[in-house]
DNA sequence: AAAACACATAAGTCAACACTTAACTATTGC
DNA sequence: GCAATAGTTAAGTGTTGACTTATGTGTTTT
């Protein structure tokens, strides 16, 4: 239980930090509208293939792609498991601090009503 | 519109990359559950605050902490807005990524179809 | 006023990143 | 079989990131 917290906060640094390059953001974009091959995924970034490769390999360890090749062809796919940790990291974190501000608004009409009632 | 376009691709690379890192991520975690003074944000990490002034610096610009000093505490807190960016990026993928695999779904319940009425 | 506190800035180091070019390997089409 | 295609690997380079220690600046406390 320990092993499975220490990495799912290594996971947690994979995703995000794949998460952070616009080139791989944009081949997540594309790869959400259906799978693709390298060379598709590299036609629209202005950058070599090995650097896509790199990319590519980024985003297949972060878990946020999958990949296989028949023939000379390696097809992409998105992996939509790989974006829910993030995205439940950021729902946590905002339920949080929501939840502290409704309980401070609540405090704060609180001391309204007792501004109202003459309690100093 | 361009410029604001490019900005916010900008803006989701500084988000990412702050969130990318776990000292970085302890603090907001710390911070979602209230406002907290710099060296409070320090204590449960284990590097020098320099350190984390400089963590604390790439949340700020990443729009995801606000902090003002007052004597000399600064104090610090989680800027929700921040957060809600990087969340719907997620979200935008995962609903193109799901509605996609809606398709392909109904795309192969209908061959089942198919091939239940013989058709080939 | 002196000491303690809470942060801030500067400067330097070491590792990780994002590329590049060059060379290589397996398919596929002709 | 030969050439073109699609991807892969290796190695090198410049930049950025995550620290560190040393030193400095206001602010309280005593």
């Amino acid at each position: 239980m320990v092993k499975s917290m220490l990495n799912q906060q290594t996971a947690l640094d994979l995703t995000f930090q794949a998460l952070a390059d616009p080139g791989r953001r944009a081949m997540l974009e594309r790869l959400s509208r259906g799978p693709a091959a390298v060379s598709e995924l590299a036609q629209p970034l202005t950058m070599s293939l090995p650097a896509v490769l790199q990319h590519l390999n980024v985003l297949e360890t972060a878990g946020l792609v999958t990949s296989q090749k028949t023939g000379r062809i390696r097809t992409c796919q998105i992996a939509g498991s790989g974006l829910s940790a993030a995205q439940a990291w950021l729902a946590d974190r905002r339920a949080e601090w929501e939840a502290r501000f409704d309980r401070l608004e609540t405090y704060l009409n609180g001391l309204q009503e007792e501004d109202r009632n003459g309690c100093v």
